[in-house]
RNA sequence: GCCAGGGUGGCGAAAUUGGCAGACGCGCCAGACUUAGGAUCUGGUGGAGCAAUCCGUAGGGGUUCAAGUCCCCUCCCUGGUACCA
């Protein structure tokens, strides 16, 4: 069977276009002060979250969001807006380094390679980005920046009175060292040793690594870490304002994770040490009948007695062996071992005895807690476990006899605070604390600090060297400082970075080397956002006119500053730096995977406001509004793996249907926030209909070349067919606007769909009526050959395209297409399918010209109300809530009137007989209820 | 366990403020044109029934003239999270 007829020519005009696209570079946005800027237009700068450039390039599941950023593009463009929309690569990571392992290859040469690969299929879907905009996390052009960023940040601290980064020399404590927003800490890490390199708290799941699911174990290690917990605050606060998915927001607060309650001081019975407990839950302080530290609390070894001390170092041996995955997993079984020593509950005075366990983790508030088993569910499980007291303190209310209250009640048996409720409770015995001195109002965040090195040769290197035991920063000017090259990347097993190995690179001088870690995979990732908006500067991360621009809009006058920004006169009094005013800040729209959801997302945030608040950047938030695509399934409603064998290469999609159906069709699939299956037919459907617009302006001559229409003409279209005009201006504005791609090309289809078969709405009236057998869609071929019909002055659309030409399509026939009608259909069309509406546009523009002829400077359409309305409308009329007729009724019918046409109508009248009319609802243009019984 | 988001034809899905459920597409059925059709066009297509009509938005209750939409309970699916005191 020979190759299947192409339903449209998407093989040649997708390429030509392409080229056209490359040669003539439409999106190229210029930056303010450069040719072509026109500072009188607004801006909007859409982003694609950037891919790693992997090996297997890429899925359908990338084209999917960076389809729908490609829509907003266009359309902003057509809307008049100044575009920015830019690709990149975030070079930097693993896999490629591991391939360097295994092949000896260079990362960078695999890297290139991988690079070149996407972006040839980036560029045969068609996509609108500016590719002058272009960079790599891994181009020392770019990685310069990212590590003058780390020495901002290493340079800064926070300080609490203005709660803001500031430059370290303000600072007047005594060791800088300590308040560092980067600093080094000896710190029990995630240990993976397949991967030799330690992970962040989030890139382990389950125990194991989330790249290549390896066990990981904790083990003390000495690390640079940055102090994100300080922002732990604004992260939350500013999130609020922010046009995110709420679910996404809620991601982000629960993994900060903010808990008010109090620290409260137990004194050790017979010693003057004092251990400090967190609990939300400072009103059930009277039923605190025992206390439990974490194993790996260093005053478990002051306070234990002689006589347990076997016990205790053999449960801290056992727990310590314990990979997390095994501490999470016995989790079940409650454990732990008595310590001997005893602390005084401070409201009762009660002695109460001290235990250690590894349901209290060091790692959260003191590590130390009080047990109140009778209000919570763990300290009861261990309570139970080991035969220690319960005292009821909380009862809940309504029910006073019910036991184990987690929530609120009424505080009973506690003498202080007896028949409080227990928010009033909790105020009262925290103000109680205060004034004893016992303890003080806290706020504890599960937010750790950002466990910011890895042992990796392929990441950005630290610029700082150590010298006597001591680090420092190197010069800016020693920037970009790029990794040395090496030919053996396997980690050394020791933990001990492969950049070791270099030993003429690390060291620095006599008496200095070089940090031998490199910086995580999400470092770049960070702020090349910002770098995009001033790819170039070579003088700093991003030019300032080019960040308050992109990020900020057009300023208005010279007072347009960075307000929230250090310096400030008067700290005292300064409010948080103000969340940015929605709508006016930061990247207009953010498309992406949920997998960021706490990673990139939140350490973008935080670099972000660190570079705010110490003067770099207009906006206190990177992202004012994100938007999250959902995972595409393959045919068999599995997840796309190489296992099921139903991975789909959208190179082949686009080899069979061409680039614009691709496009369409993963808009067209369903909500882009939704996860849902590919669908190889309907690709085919949506193939389809792109074949039925470009046969709606072209019809193949007698050589079987493809020439515009006859029946293509400049006539006015009618009163129907501008209704379809506008009512698809108006929903396809609408829904591009609120990301309802499917719904949008719904509505192009009904605009097809109207202007090919005369029998649904083009052409209504029995005047009108569909001729058989002369379709507009009837292939030449078949005209031809139609005998008397293709005679008839009735065939339009189909042409019967004789040779000379003598049987023309009458103009302004009832089978024309209006030119008119036509152009509006492609620039709606255009954000979608591109290429096939610019090859239309320029050969509608051949035999009826317009200036400019690129449909890419083409005005969007604005609909106008006034061909919306109807003469008529239809009207169901219900009986008891059920439609029993339906009638057609002027739109100016009142509500009398149309009440009256119910009562009268036959079929209402059938089905109210014998029954009394208790009342009849009457809905303006929609229906009429009559209700009886 | 907890948190979030979902359950609508054979399938992907539509459906302002509660107001004619199933737009649009796929698939399927029939027809037209064809040497042919996996092309194109036309018509049909939620279920049951000859029909009038009845039943239908996970299941059960409720509010309402009217519920996919609002309220209560239950079940199922997907994602996140996991002793955070």
């Amino acid at each position: 069977m020979s190759e299947r007829r192409k339903p449209y020519p998407f093989d040649l005009l997708e390429p030509k276009w392409q080229a056209v696209w490359e040669e003539r570079r439409p999106f190229h946005a210029p930056n303010p002060g450069e040719p072509g800027f026109d500072p009188t237009r607004p801006k909007y700068y859409v982003l694609d979250m950037f891919p790693y450039p992997s090996g297997s390039g890429l899925h359908v599941g990338h084209p999917e969001g960076y389809t729908a950023t490609d829509i907003v593009a266009r359309y902003k463009r057509l809307c008049g807006f100044n575009v920015l929309h830019p690709i990149g690569w975030d070079a930097f990571g693993l896999p490629a380094e591991q391939y360097a392992i295994r092949t000896g290859q260079h990362p960078e040469i695999t890297t290139r390679e991988n690079i070149a690969r996407f972006k040839m299929q980036l560029k045969r879907i068609g996509f609108s980005y500016d590719w002058e905009r272009e960079i790599s996390t891994a181009d020392p052009d770019f990685f310069r920046w990212t590590q003058w960023i780390f020495l901002q940040i290493y340079h800064s601290w926070f300080n609490p009175e203005t709660r803001r980064a500031e430059p370290i020399s303000t600072y007047t404590g005594t060791d800088p060292d300590d308040v560092r927003l980067a600093f080094v800490a000896t710190v029990p890490v995630n240990w993976c040793p397949e991967l030799g390199t330690v992970l962040a708290n989030e890139e382990v799941i389950d125990g194991k690594s989330e790249v290549g699911g390896f066990p990981v174990v904790k083990r003390p290690m000495r690390q640079w870490m940055l102090r994100i917990t300080a922002f732990a605050e604004r992260l939350i606060d500013e999130l609020d304002p922010l046009d995110w998915p709420e679910g996404i927001k809620l991601l982000q607060r629960n993994w900060i994770g903010k808990s008010e309650g109090a620290g409260v001081d137990f004194v050790v019975a017979e010693e003057d040490t004092i251990i400090t407990v967190f609990t939300t839950r400072p009103d059930t302080l009277y039923g605190a009948t025992y206390m439990v530290l974490a194993p790996e609390n260093p005053l478990v070894d002051q306070l234990t007695i002689k006589e347990q001390r076997d016990a205790i170092a053999a449960y801290r041996a056992q727990v310590s062996a314990k990979s997390d995955l095994e501490r999470t997993d016995l989790a079940k079984e409650k454990s732990g071992v008595f310590t001997g020593a005893y602390a005084i509950n401070p409201a009762s005075n009660e002695r109460i005895p001290i235990w250690i366990a590894d349901y209290v983790l060091m790692g959260y508030g003191t590590g130390a807690i009080m047990g109140v088993p009778a209000h919570d569910e763990r300290d009861l499980e261990f309570a139970q476990k080991f035969g220690l007291a319960i005292l009821e303190v909380v009862q809940p209310p309504g029910d006073a006899t019910a036991t184990g209250c987690t929530g609120d009640g009424v505080a009973i048996n506690s003498p202080l605070i007896d028949g409080l409720t227990t928010p009033d409770a909790k105020r009262k015995i925290a103000a109680w604390l205060e004034e004893q001195g016992l303890g003080r109002r806290t706020i504890n965040y599960k937010l750790r600090d950002w466990l910011f090195s890895r042992q990796r040769y392929w990441g950005e290197p630290f610029p700082i060297i150590w010298r006597d035991g001591k680090h420092e920063a190197i010069a800016e000017s020693e920037l970009p400082l790029v990794p040395p090259p090496l030919d053996d990347f396997k980690p050394t097993g020791t933990g001990e970075p492969p950049l070791a190995r270099a030993k003429d690179w690390v060291r620095y001088s006599e008496a200095a080397t070089r940090e031998l870690n490199t910086m995580p995979q999400w470092a770049g990732s960070c702020w090349y956002y910002l770098r995009f908006c001033d790819p170039g500067n070579g003088e700093r991360f991003v030019g300032h006119e080019a960040e308050r621009y992109w990020m900020m809009g057009p300023t208005s006058g010279a007072g347009a500053t960075n307000e929230g920004a250090f310096p400030r006169q008067s700290p005292a009094e300064a409010p948080l730096p103000s969340a940015v005013r929605p709508g006016s800040g930061g990247v207009d729209l953010y498309v992406g995977g949920t997998e960021h959801a706490v990673l990139h997302l939140l350490y973008a945030r935080f670099w972000h406001k660190v570079l705010f608040d110490l003067g770099h950047l207009s906006t206190a938030e990177p992202f004012q509004r994100l938007v999250n695509q959902g995972i595409i399934l393959g045919e068999d409603g599995r997840k796309m793996s190489k296992r099921w064998g139903n991975v789909i290469d959208p190179l082949d999609v686009i080899a069979e249907y061409g680039a614009d159906a691709f496009r369409c069709y993963e808009m067209f699939m369903g909500p882009l926030e939704q996860m849902k299956p590919w669908s190889m037919t309907g690709v085919e459907g949506v193939s389809r209909f792109l074949a039925r617009v470009w046969r709606l302006a072209m019809e193949e001559n007698q050589a079987g070349e493809w020439v515009l229409s006859e029946s293509v003409a400049e006539v006015e279209p009618s009163r129907v067919q501008l209704k379809v005009i506008h009512t698809t201006i108006k929903k396809v504005s609408e829904d591009i606007e609120a990301l309802s791609f499917n719904t949008a090309i719904a509505q192009m289809m009904i605009f097809v769909n109207a202007f090919t078969s005369p029998g649904r709405t083009a052409s209504p009236g029995p005047g009108n009526a569909p001729v058989p057998g002369a379709g507009f869609g009837v292939s030449p071929k078949q005209s031809s050959a139609a005998g008397e019909d293709a005679e008839s002055a009735q065939v339009r659309g189909g042409g019967t395209p004789s040779p000379a030409g003598e049987t023309r399509a009458l103009p302004g026939g009832d089978r024309s297409v209006p030119v008119s009608a036509l152009r509006t259909l492609l620039v709606l069309l255009h954000p979608f399918a591109p290429h096939l509406t610019s090859e239309l546009w320029e050969t509608l523009g051949r035999r009826f010209p317009v200036s400019p002829n690129e449909i890419t400077d083409q005005p969007w359409p604005e609909y106008r109300a006034e061909f919306l309305v109807e003469d008529e409308v239809e009207i169901a009329l219900q009986v008891n809530g059920k439609v029993r007729d339906r009638v057609t009724v002027p739109i100016t019918a009142t509500n009398p009137e149309l009440e009256t046409i119910a009562r009268n109508n036959p079929r209402v009248q059938e089905f109210i007989a014998g029954l009394a009319i208790r009342k009849v609802v009457v809905i303006p243009k929609k229906l009429v209820n009559v209700v009886a019984n």
